[in-house]
RNA sequence: GGCGGUGUAGCUCAGUUGGUUAGAGCAUGCGGCUCAUAUCCGCAGUGUCCGGAGUUCGAAUCUCUGCACCGCCA
């Protein structure tokens, strides 16, 4: 089996500042690397910034600066974020990297020797003001559909991707390999779309000079999308694979947002297949997030920004609330009471409360001192046989990228637990001094199945693993699963505190 | 306009190949417990399963049709 995975968010554009999508996307991503490596695989985490384009070029100009200037003072930003939601990326990459360029200008010259580069002319409307081409279908009454005024027709020198070329083999791979585009939704528009025919496409523009300059012809730079999708295999080190990462990790699975499906699901691929190279794995369109019912945009002001979230909430609360909350690949809406709801409920009542209780009563009863369990009854047997099955339904719920299923199952061994304290009735066992070996096991299988359910919970909410784990006297810095998840990882005689609130319940008026 | 999807409890949704009384969480109401962050556990609901027609012994599920909303493409 191949323990290796290699998993990456898209690279953010520079010209945007970071808001929960950026985000989500990316904690989507650490769960998943996190999940891995507690199952023992090596993982490679790419994320990273596209900061080449006629955008930039034009915002940098009317700030005063360059381009470079203002992409690293955004790239500060992306990675203060990053930093502050705990996210355990192994690289960081920007397409102004001399690495990236690199591979991006070999990638160019693979394909262009292979027959799929020609020169040719791009011809299609413009609008001046909005500094954005159209196609003849999509003006209106030869206006721009943007802001309705004039547009001109433009003929600009530039170099094509043959990637018609590649239209029935893209059919096929997609075919052929149900998991390769999800959610399915996607991939049956992917693939109505490549059967309506795939067109060559441009991949060079001179009329801006903010890019990777195609080789062998610096009059032209490269298309924004052959540049910035490449970052996923230079990254590796591709083409020279000095390090043997690209051998090693590639290929990858891909996670984005819905809106650069088509370039993902489509032009990398042909990309990918001129060169001679493996597609990736899986790509994984997520959905967008709504605001308390409104969609977000700069115009409406109610970009959510998650440093702000952060301080109020804890990084905890808007991991869990964010993956839990919504199906991933599907659309949803962020509220302050959505989410104060789930703190409360889940956080606060459900895992919180469980583990306060769990180690008051060690406390109360046996001085903080885990004991040896006894035999088991059936009520025991039933909640310890719960755990390995969990295991097993998380780690498919996870293959599958089902994050809220995922913590659903969870959920449920948390419930289990809360049942089993009313069941087994501990206050009244320790009333009686014949009952102190029943009690024992019903302590030991507690406090064993919390620190079951902090491993599961950790890839979401790292801190509160962590926490756990140390409550229980483990080590809260090896959150790993394989090889730990076996029941019975606690030792009897250890000292375990009363534990403070791990999620104090947010009131609201 | 073409293709695809969705419509189930107050809210968010799950419902496998058609098969007993249609489910979960949250919210609501009632009861129980006292270890716990006034937390936990149990019980109770309410549903024209979007409308209509059809197939079938039997339809939330299959077919047709109408309506509403959404996505992709043009």
């Amino acid at each position: 089996m191949d323990k290796h995975f290699y998993i990456t968010t898209p690279i953010y554009y520079v010209n945007d500042v970071p808001h929960i999508g950026h985000a989500y996307t990316t904690l989507a991503c650490d769960v998943l690397a996190r999940y891995k490596r507690s199952r023992g695989y090596e993982v490679a985490f790419l994320t990273g910034t596209d900061e080449h384009g006629q955008k930039v070029e034009t915002a940098a100009k009317a700030n005063g600066e360059t381009p470079l200037e203002l992409a690293d003072r955004v790239v500060k930003r992306f990675q203060a974020l990053w930093e502050k939601l705990n996210c355990s990326h192994t690289d960081f990459i920007r397409t102004t990297q001399e690495r990236h360029k690199h591979t991006v200008c070999e990638q160019f010259k693979k394909i262009e020797a292979s027959g799929d580069i020609y020169l040719g002319y791009y011809e299609d409307w413009y609008c001046t003001p909005c500094e954005t081409f159209w196609t003849e279908t999509q003006l209106l009454d030869g206006t721009c559909p943007d802001c309705g005024r004039e547009t001109s027709k433009l003929k600009e020198e530039s170099y094509f991707f043959k990637m018609s070329k590649y239209q029935d083999q893209l059919i096929k791979h997609i075919e052929d390999h149900p998991e390769f585009i999800q959610p399915k939704s996607r991939r049956n528009e992917i693939l109505s779309f490549v059967r309506e025919g795939l067109r060559d496409l441009s991949i060079s523009r001179t009329s801006f000079s903010w890019g990777i300059p195609v080789p062998g012809n610096e009059k032209h730079v490269l298309y924004v999308w052959f540049d910035a999708l490449t970052n996923y295999i230079s990254a590796l080190g591709y083409p020279e694979d000095k390090e043997g990462q690209f051998e090693k990790f590639w290929p990858a699975v891909h996670v984005i947002g819905k809106d650069i499906l088509r370039f993902h699901a489509v032009y990398w691929p042909t990309f990918l297949m001129a060169a001679g190279l493996p597609l990736p794995e899986k790509i994984f369109a997520h959905g967008w997030w709504t605001v308390e019912g409104q969609k977000m945009s700069k115009s409406l002001r109610n970009v959510v920004e998650p440093n702000m979230l952060v301080d109020k909430y804890g990084v905890d609360a808007i991991r869990y609330f964010l993956l839990r909350e919504v199906p991933f690949g599907l659309d949803g809406d962020f509220s302050h009471s959505a989410l104060v709801n789930r703190v409360n409920s889940d956080l606060a009542n459900d895992l919180g409360n469980l583990v306060s209780r769990t180690t008051a009563m060690l406390g109360k009863y046996f001085q903080g001192e885990l004991p040896a369990p006894g035999p088991l009854s059936e009520t025991d047997q039933a909640l310890v046989e719960r755990f390995p099955k969990t295991l097993e339904k998380v780690d498919k719920q996870l293959e599958e990228m089902a994050f809220n299923k995922a913590l659903m199952s969870i959920w449920e061994l948390i419930s289990a637990g809360n049942k089993y304290i009313d069941d087994t009735a501990p206050w009244t066992l320790a009333k009686n001094p014949e009952q102190q070996e029943q009690l024992g096991t019903v302590m030991y299988n507690l406090l064993e199945g919390i620190r079951i359910i902090s491993l599961l919970v950790a890839p979401f909410m790292p801190e509160t693993g962590a926490k756990i784990q140390t409550i229980l006297g483990c080590d809260g810095n090896n959150l790993v699963l394989e090889g730990q998840d076996q029941w019975g990882g606690l030792q009897p005689g250890v000292q375990i505190e009363k534990a403070a609130p791990l999620f104090p319940r947010i009131e609201t008026e």
